[in-house]
DNA sequence: GTATCGTTGGAACGAACGTTCGACTCAGTA
DNA sequence: TACTGAGTCGAACGTTCGTTCCAACGATAC
């Protein structure tokens, strides 16, 4: 997690990082280091007992942090969560952006996004499980924040979906309800997903690709049948099952 | 809601139900009622708060019953959890057999499936919410139980599957992740669906019924197609699009 | 040495939590 | 008439919650 990239701004201003003369960037850096600390285990005792049900103390445990020093690092519960969905969304946007920046075919932008979005799923579960599970549990001011990315990321997809369409000549789907199910399909995972059996992010984003574009397209339009692999890398061939 | 058949079963053994002598139904039934009241109101609690951001204070006003009047009925709030997520599943699980009854063709029985999912899931939103989302919510006595239930029907889903599998010659997608993609898309509904703007269930169930088929088993085996209408009716043999 | 700084430990705050208690009503029985 | 027991409910139980406060700490700067 390298969440520590301008989480100087959400702090409180009367922490540490309002000292602005002197010594500055060692400690600033060991500062917001320890708050990546505290946000770490915030979001897994958080997606493992939920928002409401994890209290400060369990963090304070989980992280070895003392109580008061949590307040020394970060003002509240409500924006421990806050950050936690905060950077997670950034993440996520900000290598989809990097990925999508090169790509100009609809359905190769489709495959990367679903690549995009599994594989952050996947190698940070407990966050992405927080990002799923505590829609609700943050209040107004906050809220809004979180939410305002949460539009922008659907309606990202929903613009890939729709170029897609015309491009496919797909017809007769709505486009609100196809993306919503691709994005059922993938956030459902952290349920059930168990790494020791099941297909790596890779290929789950393969499948679930394939699942999406036969059924939402061959049901009215060209079939553009399953490819494997996605990388523009070397071994990309042989994984083509065929 | 008709949780209270059978419902007396659940009571803590000092509750009403225990007075087997003298009158009986009238009491009985109005007894059974208002612990199907409580259900109810905890049922929208639990939904809208979360089971651990919800208080027993909080149920109490929904519902008008006192705070104490609460364990008269039920003896605590983990039993309610269980109560409410144990009869939405037995009445899923009733539903579907009944429906599943005459139906041969593993095509038919998974369009049956879907349909009857949602159409509970969009019916009772509140009690489905209560049960996807507060999965983990309960300690380990009452757990087992529902995880047992939800084991039997994710195992029905899958038979299903594993059946229209072998009859179209499907291969190349393990099942395990098939039938997860496919309860993805339907238990993610709740997070988006808006009666006013989005398709009734009986629509929704051919809409993501469609996707998954032609999706699951165009890529690697028969097209199997769109269709329109539902519900097991004289048209059935047309809805076949073949 | 001493003043200053970020940081810590621990006690404490009021509020809210799940749950229990006991006094009460009131219809049915003997 | 006296008694019984299901049903009701306000008040309180002990605990834990998020948060605050503050005296003390070790390191750095003058």
């Amino acid at each position: 997690m390298e969440l520590f990239v301008g989480s100087a701004r959400f702090r409180r201003p009367s922490a540490p990082q309002a000292r602005t003369s002197g010594h500055s960037s060692p400690e600033r850096q060991a500062s917001a280091e320890k708050l990546d600390h505290i946000l770490r285990h915030a979001a897994r005792v958080f997606s493992e007992k939920g928002y409401a049900g994890a209290s400060m103390r369990d963090i304070s445990r989980s992280s070895g942090v003392p109580l008061a020093g949590l307040y020394y690092y970060c003002e509240s519960k409500q924006k421990l969560l806050y950050l936690i969905q905060i950077f997670a969304f950034r993440s996520i946007l900000e290598r989809l952006e990097q990925r999508l920046a090169g790509v100009a075919e609809p359905v190769e932008q489709l495959r990367v996004f679903v690549q995009n979005h599994l594989e952050y799923f996947l190698s940070h579960p407990v966050e992405m499980k927080v990002l799923t599970h505590e829609e609700k549990a943050l209040t107004e001011p906050l809220r809004r924040d979180v939410a305002e990315i949460k539009r922008r990321y659907y309606s990202l997809a929903r613009e890939i979906f729709e170029e897609l369409r015309r491009s496919e000549g797909i017809r007769g789907i709505q486009p609100r309800i196809a993306v919503l199910s691709l994005f059922g399909m993938m956030n459902w995972i952290y349920t059930w997903y168990n790494p020791r059996v099941d297909p790596s992010a890779d290929r789950l984003a393969e499948i679930m690709t394939g699942i999406f574009l036969v059924g939402v397209c061959n049901g009215h339009g060209h079939r553009i049948g399953w490819r494997e692999s996605s990388r523009g890398n070397a071994q990309a061939a042989d994984r083509l099952a065929g």
